[in-house]
DNA sequence: TATATTTGGTTTATAAAATAAACTAGTTTA
DNA sequence: TAAACTAGTTTATTTTATAAACCAAATATA
């Protein structure tokens, strides 16, 4: 009756991220932080955990000589994120059938 | 951005029972446990957390010679349901603004 | 030119949650 | 009367989320 709801993407901060990501063809570290509001610590594990899934693309770089973390989602995230919505949206209306 | 979600419902299980519970006047802990699938040890944790935030009502009653537990949602819990599905809204629309 | 301070992170430690396994108390059935 | 079942609760374990501490390099400051 209830399918289960993908553990990855029920998590508050990554559910933000990927909210983020599904948006923009790219987004770097900073943004992200300052989006989500939050720690970099956090952050840091979910970008992490996202990447092993291969829900996201990391790619690390340097703007000048500042390092720079840019983060795109996948087709594989995308797709997952969409069939996220989809499967919670059926714990929120009324009448379960 | 990201308004808070509120954790006593951003669980599974307990969003599960909310979602039962939303739509109908009563229901006993044996339908619970069956409509979620949860073991009954998970279920009753879950629901004794409900019941502290007062988001549900518990009725400890019997059938005959069993027992029987019996919750109700409450105008708290309603509201809690009814933010919880608006904020979680806000985490799905590509055009986060 | 030392020395703070800031930037952009990662790693480690801690607290909280979810979940399952074990248990209880009583009931029904063989 | 003993085994199995019902309707749960309690306890223990695993998993998560999160913050705190840390690090290396860059930049600003005295």
């Amino acid at each position: 009756m209830f399918k289960e709801l993908d553990p990855l993407l029920h998590s508050q901060l990554r559910l933000a991220v990927m909210s983020l990501l599904i948006g923009v063809e790219e987004a770097d570290f900073v943004f992200l932080k300052e989006k989500t509001g939050a720690t970099a610590g956090n952050l840091s594990v979910q970008i992490e955990k996202l990447k092993e899934a291969e829900y996201i693309d990391v790619e690390k770089t340097f703007q000048g000589k500042m390092p720079r973390t840019i983060c795109r989602i996948t087709p594989k995230g995308v797709q997952a994120f969409e069939n996220y919505v989809k499967t919670i949206q059926t714990y929120f209306n009324t009448n379960n059938k």
